[in-house]
RNA sequence: CGGGGUGUGGCUCAGUUUGGUAGAGCGCUACGUUCGGGACGUAGAGGCCGCAAGUUCGAAUCUUGUCACCCCGACCA
């Protein structure tokens, strides 16, 4: 909304200052909190309902694709990380040990789980024996901790809600089937449930996860034109298998190493609500995930029948399954449209003696501010179909600010100019060389973010080097 | 981890240059009037000025140290 009258004063015009808009929203629409430990939040009602809701409806989607949920031990022996060699090399740097039992110094310390590939790669070794076993398709929705320099919330903190998914499958083949299948599950949620856009394909080497044969990601694009990693899933072949000897008699009776997965969504997705769908009143949430899909809001709500009234529509959309807040503190109206506002609320109906006397209520959209006139008798099947409209409209704002941000460049200068000048994916030619990659991102700071499925040859020559090139990169400066 | 900035009631900040015993607006509480885009009146509550040392008769103010947060980079979901 380009030209949008902004009606709430103590946030940051994106215009103005991206990054501070990204604060002020978060704190305005009461996400989060910063704790007293550094790089630790608070996730408030509104942020944890979020992530409930988005945790409810990924879940429901794993469980439809034989996903099985356990929970594992946060705590990993320092012997068991070390098995894989890249693995522990990725993550080293980032944990964070337990070192004391009680009084008493522990004969091995325990690093807080950064992920947990070598807790399920431990349990895997005692589990599988057979091909009968196999595959093993097992989630878990949990917390890690990686200690990070700096933080911004939902973004990136040291600790963060995830899930993560590990799966054993008896063939190359079955593992690639998977990843590519819980990529998908990933890129379909975000398009069906946060009304978020996302580029798929499969990360560089320099860019994939520390132990991983490939990692193929879903890359959304933010309101300013930088590119937020959503999600990831891994093809581990059968790397893990050999460091751990996960091993199963095949029906030869002959051993063979399994192959693995693994993949993740976290709060981060809450980020990308944010950046995507926000704007300069604050967050606008897609319907589907919204704590309080609509709040129903009282005009002079002491005159005689109006919070009757309220409360009665308020009654009526719950029982149609809505999830509806009615909003009864003396304040005054003003003052609860600017909050509903900052918060998200895709849709709130206002209801005051003038509507009451005609049998009529007020809708307001939160994406387009669009006013609604409705019988009341009919208010339930309205916001109904009201919040079905948002997601698509939101969706398809976001699809076209996406398209409308990918530019091609075809030589160097015409990158670098495009990295400047034009916010937003470059799609461009690469030699598969790494030099090049790091050669980009010291001159722009850009970064390869994937390779995606959609392969098109635009040119014949990389983009950096000017040799023969093969593959498309959508390349991006990203948080 | 480098570079920059900021810490004073719940929030936003003034006061620091020139040391003299803490202020404003918003919010909060109570009552009343209000209510279709952040209403108003009256009366209240709330702060050892991030923390710790030091200088001084006296420190929000000066010195040193330390911690946290924000922004920009390097590293990562």
């Amino acid at each position: 909304m380009a030209n949008e009258k902004k009606l709430v004063e103590e946030i940051t015009s994106m215009e103005v200052d991206f990054t501070q808009w990204y604060t002020d929203v978060v704190k305005k629409a009461e996400l989060m909190e910063y704790s007293t430990i550094k790089g630790f939040m608070i996730l408030k009602p509104n942020g944890y309902a979020l992530w409930e809701n988005i945790q409810k409806e990924l879940d429901a989607r794993f469980k439809d694709n034989d996903v099985e949920n356990v929970y594992m031990p946060m705590l990993i022996p320092e012997s068991l990380l070390q098995k894989e060699k890249d693995h522990v090399e990725g993550f080293a740097p980032e944990v964070a040990w337990v070192t004391h039992g009680g009084l008493n110094e522990l004969p091995e310390r325990l690093c807080i789980r950064p992920t947990s590939e070598t807790l399920f790669c431990d349990l895997y070794k005692n589990i599988v024996h057979s091909h009968r076993d196999l595959p093993k398709i097992y989630n878990q929705w949990c917390s890690v901790v990686r200690w990070e320099k700096t933080t911004r919330p939902f973004l990136r903190s040291s600790e963060f809600l995830w899930q993560e998914g590990h799966t054993a499958h008896a063939t190359a083949e079955e593992a690639q089937e998977e990843t590519i299948r819980m990529l998908n599950v990933y890129s379909k949620f975000c398009e069906d449930v946060l009304a978020i856009p996302v580029v798929k394909g499969q990360k560089t080497d320099k860019e994939k996860f520390a132990g991983a044969e490939a990692t193929y990601t879903i890359e959304a694009l933010m309101h300013d034109g930088k590119a937020l990693q959503s999600g990831t899933s891994h093809n581990f072949g059968d790397g893990f298998a050999k460091a751990f000897g996960i091993q199963y008699a095949d029906k030869d009776n002959k051993l063979q190493y399994v192959h693995q997965t693994s993949w993740g969504v976290s709060t981060r997705l809450i980020g990308a609500i944010i950046m995507v769908h926000g704007d300069d009143s604050g967050l606008v949430l897609p319907p589907r995930v919204a704590p309080v899909q609509t709040v129903v809001i009282p005009i002079q709500q002491k005159k005689e029948g109006v919070l009757e009234g309220a409360e009665e529509i308020k009654k009526t959309l719950k029982a149609a399954g809505l999830r509806v807040s009615l909003d009864e503190r003396d304040k005054s109206p003003g003052w609860k449209f600017a909050e509903a506002e900052m918060r998200g609320v895709p849709v709130r109906v206002e209801i005051g003696p003038r509507d009451l006397a005609e049998g009529k209520c007020v809708l307001v959209r939160r994406d387009t501010r669009e006013k609604l006139v409705v019988e009341i008798a009919n208010v339930a099947e309205e916001v109904s179909k009201l919040l079905e409209q948002i997601h698509n409209d939101m969706f398809a704002r976001a699809k076209a600010h996406l398209e409308a941000h990918i530019s091609d460049a075809f030589t160097y200068d015409e990158f670098k100019d495009a990295v400047e000048n034009k916010p937003g994916f470059i799609r461009a030619m690469w030699c598969g060389d790494e030099a090049c990659e790091l050669k980009i991102k010291e001159d722009t700071t850009a970064t390869s973010r994937c390779m995606p499925f959609e392969q098109e040859k635009i040119s014949d020559v990389c983009v950096c080097c000017g040799k023969p090139a093969h593959k498309l990169v959508y390349w991006g400066k990203a948080y």
